[in-house]
DNA sequence: CAGAATCCACCAGGATACTG
DNA sequence: CAGTATCCTGGTGGATTCTG
């Protein structure tokens, strides 16, 4: 256990959200996962350029934070199932929203931000799916 | 300049996204800049906890990025004021719908975060004119 | 297939002090 | 008041390897 030099803020709504979404991959998985694609494999392969330790990590804080659960089939291979909780659930309009506002102005934004060259490639996989499964659900 | 290792993906409208508000100050800087906190100073004081130069930092990827725009007012005392582009002005509702999600689930939050225990002060302050000023615009 | 244990590079971001 | 220059630390997340 370690102790932060400054303390984080949790009074203000904006900062508990950071918290929970504090993660490179945390909001994709919430994303993947909503989209019924679930198991650990799944989102490996949905999620080319993360590593099965990140996930899981990111995925045990999301498990810890109440988003998500876990269910695991104890048989032989493994299978391991996840889901997300109700109040997982409520945050996704936010993830669909941040998704719709990246696709939207995804013109300007590569441009910009492709100037700073941090950013390389490229992976439309989850977009696809997404937008497909948001039809499903009605968003869209 | 430097390389990542392993190169962003852009192409999810997500991860477009969250390369916009990545930093630990941008959102709540461009929800204090959308209430009219403007200047670096009343920014900083809204945000105890944060350094000038990390604002500074924040806030100039944010302008490089095209979501803020900064004036410098040539006089002395230096005068600086930001403002939301219209892009920027884009995002506010996605923001207010994180602190929304935030304050409305502050109750379970603070206990599944605080358990792990990176987190322990508060700062009101920036929700309170978030509120104030929602409701001036009509959000709330 | 799922996951845990190590190891470590690398920045984000905090502290401090100085200039205009 | 605003901005910049340095310095430094700790945590994120990537690579690799090994179990059941």
């Amino acid at each position: 256990m370690y102790e932060r030099k400054t303390p984080l803020t949790i009074d203000c709504g904006l900062h508990l959200t950071r918290e929970v979404l504090n993660g490179k991959w945390k909001a994709a998985l919430l994303n993947a996962i909503s989209m019924d694609v679930k198991r650990p494999s799944e989102i490996l392969r949905l999620l080319p350029g993360a590593t099965r330790r990140v996930l899981n990590v990111q995925l045990k804080e999301l498990e810890e934070h109440g988003m998500v659960e876990k269910k695991i089939y104890p048989q032989l291979p493994p299978k391991v199932e996840y889901s997300l909780t109700e109040i997982g659930w409520s945050l996704i309009p936010i993830i669909d929203a941040m998704n719709q506002w990246g696709d939207a102005n995804r013109q300007f934004l590569e441009t910009v931000i492709t100037q700073d060259p941090k950013i390389t490639q490229t992976s439309k996989s989850a977009c696809q799916i997404h937008r497909r499964m948001a039809i499903d659900r009605k968003i869209v």
